[in-house]
DNA sequence: AATAACTTTCTTTTT
DNA sequence: GAAAGTTATT
């Protein structure tokens, strides 16, 4: 089903010559004498700088290749960091391609998060972790401070926990201590984190737990800690190759500056507009300063574009031109002069998927163009939804990147933390969000005994449970409580001998997870019990292709690390639905860019500020320049947000862009309105007399007291429109599918009434005659 | 202790 | 309109 493996292999103990200098010469053909420069330029540090769509990954590989065919270094002594694992999978499939597989047998490729987890899956006895940790997510990293904000009893109403975790991750990426971020806090909420943010790090360090920050954080404690294993991993790694390098944030940097002290063979390849990940930390500077950091370094600009036509480059060029902050670049291409971008306009978000579902369809038909060649880009993962109704209803196949992806499914999640526990039993954020899942009688009430309990003897939760005899609970609960102990303990103790597949099995089985699933017999529990079964048979998948290291706890390592975009089924003939972040690196001979409009592109939240809104625009960017033939932008008059129809204005996105080169859909002229963006006020942006949280704002202004406001949403749909409804279980039941049913047969669904539980629909069966049926009981299948 | 019904709050983007 | 949190009911 997936592939599990990542571009990670061990030194291969034979040695190959290196292939005759014939053939390195014939890895520069194809390509321009700029990128072959930058391929030649071996030793020493090399900054790429470089456009969309100019080859940048391209030459990285052809890099590479070249280093390994002229015999100056081994393949293990590469190290190529990259922004996806996908990215680093095909970068190393295409090198296979050049030097052939053995040549490049051994070489590390991923993202800085997957090499250095491994890394730290080696050392981890000198940190004080054992190899067996585990990896937290956002979701894991906030259920620990969760519990750590009730015992300091801070209100998580008024300090919520995303924002907790969120400041404490940004610390993290600039390499904050809490001992020094103490001092540093400037609000009553950092004071709270502050006050968090050393009782969170020791909670993982006792639960045997990392953080994604923690992940580039502890290698580089245990570097300066030990100038031994730094060392170690210096004359191991003596070419580094980092791309994206404008999305590196403060701890990525450290880390490369370490790993190439000694032997100055870094590579960076970057582009400072693209940069759209500062909200994480990404820090610009480090691309900017590069040359400051390396004064040695050998700059090489890659200005020609090989992607887009002309018009689609005048229009991005545009676009990066109203930024501030910005390396003096000019993108220039040879390529032809390509059709005017479109600019649509619709009514409401409903409007705009259909238009674009309709010019989809068009290309196809009368453009040639396959499914494949599409891609349509938004701010938001939530403006998905709108699209997928249109192209589902209009037959078109699709596939959306990001969202719900299959690790953050809820079942798989709770799977994956009985995994983790057997592995790890001191992992407290799994162990909570499975202790009384499926139920079995360990409420709230002896949870929070148990905790008080582990507090006041100074134990982890699973050492409290361990001694539940202590623990003073009633005699049922106690009960409960040690059969979940013996459940865990006892595949724990096989854990070490076991095959992965095989104890997986029997632990979820043992669980009782399946039957719960079983149990609530609707077409989601369906689901959610095949995803079961698909993950149990992508761990049996792991270990037989991994037959050095395929141990349960590798496996969990690997996943949690896998992104969405990592995972297989590109090859697919099928328009691709994204966020614009979820975008880079990638390109469409077709792009849409949809919701341009003030308050989602650019966000409320980021028109503030000059910084923000710079990076909001580096996104618009960076989305229009994923074109190669054609462009479309679209935006709506009114849009469904926050449970209304609101209305909405055009984004000054398009006020800002060269209007020479768009064309409405009629054919028109774009008529940009400059003056409405009125640069008085430069370092805020004041845009008309649009305030930049609208949509909020009318939530509450507009429909006055909250009682009006409770009666306005039990009202009908504005818009007049028959609503279709979508529910989980029966996505896929709407007007003009067809579908089968167990009994009647096949029909087609004539329209679709309530949600829920009390969704009902209208079926025209062929044999039967109409019916309506209720969707949670009908279990009706689509076809077709 | 579990479930159902109701209320409130919140929304960016992700390794 | 979803998720998370709260209250009422069994």
């Amino acid at each position: 089903m997936r592939q599990y493996r990542l571009s990670f292999d061990d030194p291969q103990p034979t040695l190959h010559e290196p292939a005759p200098g014939r053939d390195a010469e014939a890895i520069l053909l194809g390509l321009s004498p700029t990128q072959q420069e930058a391929v030649r330029a071996l030793d020493g540090p090399v900054l790429i700088i470089a456009g969309p769509g100019s080859g940048k990954t391209r030459t990285l590989t052809h890099r590479i290749a070249y280093l390994l065919a002229v015999g100056k270094a081994r393949p293990w002594q590469i190290l190529a960091l990259t922004f996806t694992n996908k990215a680093a999978r095909e970068m190393k499939e295409r090198i296979e391609k050049l030097v052939g597989e053995e040549a490049a047998r051994g070489i590390w490729m991923g993202t800085f998060h997957a090499a250095f987890a491994r890394v730290l899956r080696r050392e981890a006895d000198k940190i004080g972790y054992t190899r067996d940790f585990s990896i937290y997510d956002t979701d894991d990293s906030q259920r620990i401070l969760r519990g750590l904000m009730e015992r300091y009893h801070i209100d998580p109403k008024r300090y919520n926990v995303r924002s907790m975790h969120s400041l404490i991750s940004s610390a993290k990426n600039r390499m904050v201590s809490p001992q020094e971020y103490g001092r540093l806090v400037a609000s009553d909420t950092q004071e709270k984190a502050a006050q968090l943010y050393g009782p969170y790090q020791e909670a993982l360090r006792r639960a045997n737990a990392m953080d994604f920050d923690d992940l580039l954080l502890k290698p580089i404690e245990l570097f300066e800690k030990d100038p031994a294993t730094l060392q170690a991993y210096q004359d191991r790694w003596r070419y580094l190759h980092i791309d994206e390098y404008q999305d590196t944030n403060h701890a990525q940097y450290t880390l490369a500056r370490m790993l190439a002290a000694r032997h100055g063979n870094l590579c960076v390849v970057g582009d400072d507009a693209q940069s759209i990940y500062a909200f994480r930390g990404a820090d610009i500077g480090n691309i900017l300063s590069f040359q400051r950091d390396y004064p040695k370094a050998t700059t090489v600009r890659l200005e020609q574009n090989y992607r887009s036509t002309r018009r689609i480059l005048r229009l991005a060029d545009s676009i990066i031109k109203q930024n501030q902050d910005q390396l003096e670049k000019s993108l220039w291409t040879e390529n032809d002069e390509g059709e005017p971008v479109i600019l649509m306009e619709a009514l409401s978000e409903r409007d705009e998927a259909q238009k674009i579902e309709r010019t989809i369809r068009d290309l196809h038909v009368r453009g040639g163009y396959p499914f494949r060649d599409f891609a349509v880009l938004y701010r938001t993962n939530a403006q998905s939804r709108s699209l997928e109704e249109a192209l589902r209803r209009g037959g078109i196949p699709y596939q959306v990147i990001g969202g719900m992806s299959f690790y953050q499914r809820r079942e798989i999640k709770d799977v994956l933390a009985y995994l983790r526990l057997v592995v790890n039993p001191n992992d407290t954020a799994s162990l909570r969000r499975v202790i009384n899942y499926p139920t079995r009688g360990i409420g709230n009430k002896t949870q929070e005994e148990l905790i008080a309990f582990a507090q006041r003897e100074g134990l982890s939760l699973w050492q409290a449970i361990e001694r539940v005899e202590d623990a003073g609970l009633s005699g049922r609960a106690a009960n409960a409580v040690s059969a979940f102990h013996f459940l865990i303990a006892q595949h724990a103790s096989q854990a070490a001998h076991r095959p992965a597949d095989a104890l997986a099995r029997d632990l979820i089985q043992a669980t009782g997870i399946l039957e719960d699933l079983r149990r609530d017999n609707t077409p989601e529990g369906l689901m959610r019990w095949e995803n079961v079964q698909e993950l149990i048979s992508g761990i049996a998948e792991f270990a037989a292709s991994n037959p050095d290291n395929g141990s349960l706890s590798a496996f969990l390592q690997e996943v949690s690390l896998l992104t969405d975009a990592d995972l297989a089924g590109d090859d697919e003939n099928r328009v691709r639905l994204m966020t614009l972040h979820a975008s880079k690196g990638l390109e469409f001979p077709v792009v849409f860019i949809a919701g341009l409009e003030e308050g989602l592109f650019p966000l409320a939240q980021a028109t503030q500020d000059r910084k923000d809104l710079e990076e909001e625009r580096r996104l618009f960017y960076v989305g229009a320049t994923r074109a190669q033939e054609r462009l479309y932008l679209s935006y709506a008059r009114s849009r469904f947000r926050y449970g209304e129809q609101q209305p909405a204005v055009r984004s000054r996105f398009l006020d800002e862009v060269d209007e020479d080169v768009i064309r409405t859909e009629a054919g028109g002229r774009h008529r940009a309105r400059p003056d409405r963006f009125q640069a008085g006020d430069a370092s805020t942006g004041a845009y008309d007399h649009v305030d930049p949280h609208y949509y909020r704002k009318n939530l509450r202004g507009a429909s006055g007291t909250d009682s009006t406001r409770r009666q306005a949403r039990r009202s009908t749909p504005p818009d007049g429109e028959r609503r279709i409804v979508y529910d989980e279980g029966a996505a896929d039941i709407v007007p003009g599918v067809r579908v089968e049913h167990d009994l009647f047969g096949q029909g087609k669904v004539l329209s679709v009434e309530g949600r829920g539980d009390q969704a009902k629909a209208v079926v025209f069966f062929k044999e039967v005659g109409q019916k309506k049926l209720v969707l949670k009981f009908a279990r009706l299948r689509c076809i077709g």
